[in-house]
DNA sequence: TCGTTGACCGGATTTGAAATCTGGTCAACG
DNA sequence: CGTTGACCAGATTTCAAATCCGGTCAACGA
């Protein structure tokens, strides 16, 4: 049970040393300047192995970017388990908004920022992502943490929040803090999703334990997806666009 | 009295065709592509002419953006005008995004579209704008249309209403009509920034009534300033860093 | 035997110098 | 004297040569 196939020992290890490697080397070049070799290098191995475990480069960085959301999504999951109230949405996205900053990866997701993402910014990350998505808004209103009254809730929160994210990019000399950004942002939140009355304690423990679920369930085919990326050589896969 | 020294008749006529053609040459192919002999081409008057009236191409455009603001601010004075509910807060914004997604080059502005503006992004168009904005929300706040307990008001309310304006270029596929993303903007500043009781009508008359006077205030230099820019003679102004 | 490697390939990107373009001026024109 | 377009220098574009880099695979060594 141990390893039954899953490539479970010092290969998720050298995996993790490829993605710390190619992570230091995105914030401080950007997607475009780095190579394979300078991610090697860094990692101590040699250019070929990292295609051992990614088949293209765009999978390497595609699986560093799915790393740092995987372990946000566990930070935010122990951080219910520490505490349920955190499961109040403004709680939530006000914990969110703090990660982004103090994760430049994070931030330079949801900014969709270019410099830094390369051509990353277009792919779909979101696939699985998207699925998530709607069922953490659905445990949310049906616990009655979030206000169904509102239409197209979806659209309406990211709208409200979305501008924060980028704020200090736009006008930079606006600052503030990153608490104040964050107290500010948490109280549209509440202002604008949650119900009036406050929810029972009861409530909020259920919430967060479903919202724990939801993420559990999304963290393993993550993991594998990071981890274990069909190494090359099981099928030609076509590659480019090859006709015939 | 009619015309004392401004420049006011056939010229300002003159300027504004001037505009007019940079106005649809920048939407159709941005500010970097469009050059000045296309504006005079477009506005049939020789090249030289443009430079009667802006000393550089970008003292024009900045006019440019200038009058669309204008005119926007103008709409907003009327409508306040016809109806003095407008003035309240949610009623405001909402009127200003869908200006703003009507008008293309003042949704390049306010979300800082460099493919559009070009070099005009950077410079900072708000001296006056700045003061005027600072009235602008004094005048809501005295007049009690905007909640007083909200720490660094200003700066909340760009974050919670900017993300609308960017969401449909960072992810066009979530879409919504205009309508129903003004609406879910509508429903975020209510809710978040404006007190729980409705004011009477006599207040909204009164700060509407007082939002007309800060705009027709701030009017009549922003003209001034687009349409007659120191033709060029007057002093030999250090063009670039010179210097000596 | 099999995990690892780096020399190697061709397509993509960068470089830089020459060619072209354009903002701004001003002598001349009407 | 209001208007203009030829003209200038500096900025931008072009395009081919030089370089770089993602991805492969024969060879190496544990």
């Amino acid at each position: 049970m141990a390893e039954q196939d899953g490539p479970t020992d010092a290969f998720v290890a050298r995996a993790d040393r490829i993605l710390d490697s190619a992570g230091e080397l995105m914030l401080r070049h950007g997607y475009r300047k780095v190579t394979i070799e300078d991610v090697a290098r860094g990692a101590k191995i040699g250019k070929g192995t990292v295609y051992l475990h990614w088949r293209t480069k765009d999978d390497l960085f595609m699986a560093l970017l799915a790393r740092e959301s995987v372990r946000m999504v566990e930070d935010v999951a122990a951080r219910l388990r520490a505490d349920p109230e955190e499961v109040l949405p403004h709680r939530l996205m006000r914990m969110t908004y703090l990660a982004a900053l103090r994760k430049p990866l994070l931030l330079a997701i949801v900014t969709g920022d270019t410099e830094i993402l390369g051509r990353m910014a277009e792919t779909e990350i979101n696939e699985v992502g998207a699925a998530t998505n709607d069922r953490f808004y659905d445990v949310l209103t049906d616990y009655g943490l979030l206000r169904d009254d509102i239409p197209n809730l979806p659209y309406a929160l990211r709208g409200a929040t979305g501008g924060f994210y980028v704020l200090d990019r736009v006008d930079p000399e606006s600052a503030l803090g990153p608490e104040a950004g964050a107290d500010a942002l948490a109280h549209v939140v509440r202002a604008a999703f949650e119900p009036a009355r406050r929810p029972r304690r009861s409530v909020l423990v259920g919430a967060a334990g479903a919202l724990i679920e939801v993420f559990e369930d999304l963290i393993p085919p993550y993991r594998a997806w990071i981890y274990y990326q069909e190494p090359a050589g099981s099928r030609p896969r076509d590659r480019k666009k090859g006709s015939a």
